[in-house]
DNA sequence: CGCAAAATCCAAAGCGGTTTGAATTTGTTG
DNA sequence: CAACAAATTCAAACCGCTTTGGATTTTGCG
């Protein structure tokens, strides 16, 4: 059914070492021969074998992505559709994918053994932690890794690919300062992420900017889960001096503080606005028209294909220093606010 | 740092041959020497490399799953979940995932090259259609495989895992009966996938045995997405002779309902009811005392764990004809259903 | 035509394991 | 204690590809 490299240097009477080479393209082997073996290999269905591949060469054409099981799971969501756009990426740049999924604990001696045997060329590193490990430990063992996120603001010593989360957070919570609210409620996510940490920074320079103070008593910092949303959204209703405005760090809780705000009788955008970040998930779609939420947008697929471009790019051409895209979040308006006291 | 086999060999002053039998517990080896072998394995840190070991004995470790791009959207927030679960099963057991994202018109080819190259011991196929060329070809090829669904119900020349969701989507329809309904709306998935036809199946044999007449114009199959559930609701509710209550195949379109339900004044549960089927998707998490949804529940997380294992015992212990599990769905109780016209 | 340079091509040695078939040790018996 | 079987161990071949260093052919040019 399918041969192997010797068979066909044999069915061509020619040497493995020339085929080989009139295969990868080396310029040392003429074009008549060239054609040759390539006709024949097309004609014998010769594929080469991965395995030995890697044995010989080392390189495995292969990226790993480690996800942590358990906690966190406020990955999984985001996860799929980033998943979907580095895996187009990969296959077309001919990579294979490898996806470990480990406990906490076990996370970093996994990148470890990934790495040691030889099984990947790079690594992707999801949600950074404000002093994340894996990087340290990616830069000694000298592996590619692409970072979707940014650890810390001043470290460019790694490739990374971020939304600009605090001027997000800033445009957002300015957009409902103009409409005239000024009691900004904050539905982050966990400030151990990175991320969310500048979006508290975005959100606050915005307050402090407009001369408001902070209310620490309405800013909540959890798992990006609808529930989440819902809960503290019903707190928030019943406490006094409610909030006229809700920003939210996913569409996730915003979809639970829309319940809870309906449930109250209320109406989204007009009794009280919302805004959230929407990283367009496949699956909720936010679009149409007029989109549902109000929201600063950016796709999390297409920063998916982009960081595995990046990474590729890393791994085939060394020694081109780390790259970084800072990308800016689009600001859509939608149903979700209005105008305070409307 | 690291040694290999030929060098822990010289260090012990034994042949490669008696410590790679010794490190892979074959009888013929004594304990004595085993333990030295062992412990200076211990010692050197040995660790083999998989693309050697790959290479000689032609097994891989790897799994292979491979999910099409595009259109479909539909797998992605019920793909992150079953990852996870069968993720932590192949970690557990040492074995590799490999992904691979490629448009639909690769998706067989993909298959083939996987195979062919030996890059994968097994494939786990999901979302099988009504006349699965995948489920053919990986059997023609001989390949070990765990479907996640059925194809058709005669057939069980090949694992499977599946709900029951004829069974399930007739105990949905049937509380609903059994609550007063009459007038049943049914918001299905796409019904080029098996387990569609089942529960719309289900939800007619509940109607037929209370003798309520199907009526296709409250019947819809479309992307299992939130949008969904909320334009057809809304569509629902504003035709003539509207439904008193709805049947949901995802909490996605569930949600999306009650967005339309609430949006026009009306309360869930207590003027239109919804039942959903709920894969326990971790991040939207319908639980509590008394969870928001009644719906038909089971774990896809819990069903990715199961296959995997099921998947892994083929692949290690071929020739015990296909396994296959049928599981039956969990009804609860939620919020969203009450008596028609209470 | 002669000869060095350039262009091709090749045999063989890895890469790091597994496995076959034979050799060596050890153990058991008569 | 010799003789033979069982238990261990080993040298070498093999998995399928790349790559080094050298051999062979072609080409260019005086």
């Amino acid at each position: 059914m399918s041969v192997n490299l010797k068979q066909l240097a044999e069915a061509l009477g020619i040497s493995q070492t020339t085929v080989s080479r009139a295969l990868n393209g080396f310029p040392e082997v003429s074009e008549k021969t060239r054609r040759k073996v390539l006709d024949m290999a097309q004609q014998l269905n010769y594929s080469p074998s991965p395995h030995a591949k890697k044995l010989a060469t080392g390189k495995s054409k292969t990226i790993g992505h480690v996800v942590p099981q358990s906690d966190h799971m406020m990955i999984n969501p985001l996860f799929s559709d980033f998943i979907a756009g580095a895996g187009e990426a990969y296959s077309r740049a001919g990579y294979d994918m490898l996806m470990s999924v480990v406990d906490r604990e076990q996370e970093e001696s996994t990148y470890y053994k990934l790495i040691a045997s030889k099984r990947v060329d790079g690594m992707m590193v999801h949600a950074p932690l404000v002093n994340d490990t894996r990087i340290a430990l990616l830069q000694k063992l000298d592996m590619p890794f692409v970072v979707h996120g940014r650890s810390a603001d001043e470290d460019n010593s790694y490739a990374w690919l971020d939304v600009n989360n605090r001027r997000s957070f800033q445009r957002a919570t300015r957009f409902l300062i103009d409409l005239g609210h000024r009691r900004i409620a904050l539905l982050n996510g966990l400030e151990s992420m990175t991320f969310a940490r500048r979006r508290r920074a975005g959100y606050l320079d915005a307050l402090a900017s407009a001369e408001i103070e902070a209310d620490p008593g309405i800013m909540f910092a959890e798992e990006m889960i609808e529930p989440y949303g819902y809960e503290r959204t019903r707190q928030l209703l019943a406490g006094k001096d409610r909030p006229t405005a809700i920003i939210c760090s996913s569409i996730l809780p915003a979809m639970g503080a829309v319940r809870a705000i309906q449930q109250t009788g209320l109406v989204p955008g007009r009794d009280i606005s919302i805004v959230t970040h929407d990283d367009v998930l496949s699956f909720l779609s936010n679009s149409g028209n007029i989109p549902l939420f109000t929201a600063v947008r950016s796709s999390i697929k297409e920063a998916g294909r982009r960081c595995a471009e990046l990474l590729i790019e890393a791994i085939e051409h060394p020694g081109t220093g780390p790259r970084h895209e800072l990308w800016e979040a689009e600001l859509v308006v939608g149903n979700s606010t209005g105008p305070v006291g409307a």
